[in-house]
DNA sequence: CGATGATATATCGATTATCGATATAATGTT
DNA sequence: AACATTATATCGATAATCGATATATCATCG
């Protein structure tokens, strides 16, 4: 019983769903146009009431890993005055988000019916 | 911009998340009757279709942890042949089950709020 | 009746990433 | 001039999953 399952549906992996989540956020606030840290910190903040919060002991780590990984490219913005490293979404990037949103959807979309069926708890 | 969110959602905590849905996974497979560890695997399994799984070098910590958190109790068969530690629900894992349930699905709610934003990537 | 595979529980070490604390510096405000 | 906000960065402590490994029972089949 542990043939590659046959739905379709995606597996889930406890450790790497945090940082898929992570990930997201980020590239989804990068969708419509570049942004630096900060800027995204605050939209992702902005954009779920609250309940999405970066800290920066989290996000820059965050960052500087995509940056590696290729999903964004960062540069420093020119120009005088405060330092700034912009960053937007690569192709890969881009790929990166369509793939992982469906797929963390499907996951999604598993513990939705898991809470349903925890919610019929006999009294 | 950082008092307790003002719309009631509940915060969400990276860390705290996989370690979540690992110990509602749990508290759902128990919620009818008692079962040993081995079942609690199988249960989950089958009712998501695979996309969780516990591997034992998994469950069995986690199921230690919940123990001695007081969400359920543990007791070995009786009875001769293989040994096997059947657990049930406590109250307050019963409890804990429908509050983290609520919990948890404002946090998805909120992850599925992003997945549709993010997915209105412009072409 | 002996071998094999499924059932069943358990522990341990390696890995890895978040998190909090802390540092640095520029900018705007009073 | 002092202070809060903006902005990026690093580091060590913490904690939990994961794979590997160990042990033992039971059923089945040759």
């Amino acid at each position: 019983m542990s043939e590659t399952n046959p739905t379709g549906d995606q597996e889930f992996d406890a450790q790497g769903f945090a940082r898929g989540i992570h990930e997201l956020l980020v590239l989804a606030a990068l969708r419509e146009s570049p942004r630096h840290g900060y800027q995204i910190a605050l939209d992702v903040e902005a954009h779920s009431n609250g309940v999405f919060r970066f800290r920066h002991g989290t996000l820059y780590p965050i960052l500087h890993r995509m940056e590696a990984n290729g999903l964004i490219q960062g540069r420093w913005s020119s120009g005088g005055g405060r330092r700034r490293k912009v960053y937007s979404l690569t192709d890969i990037g881009r790929r990166h988000l369509s793939g992982e949103a469906d797929r963390v959807e499907d996951i999604l979309a598993g513990l939705m019916r898991m809470l349903r069926r925890a919610r019929e708890v006999p009294a």
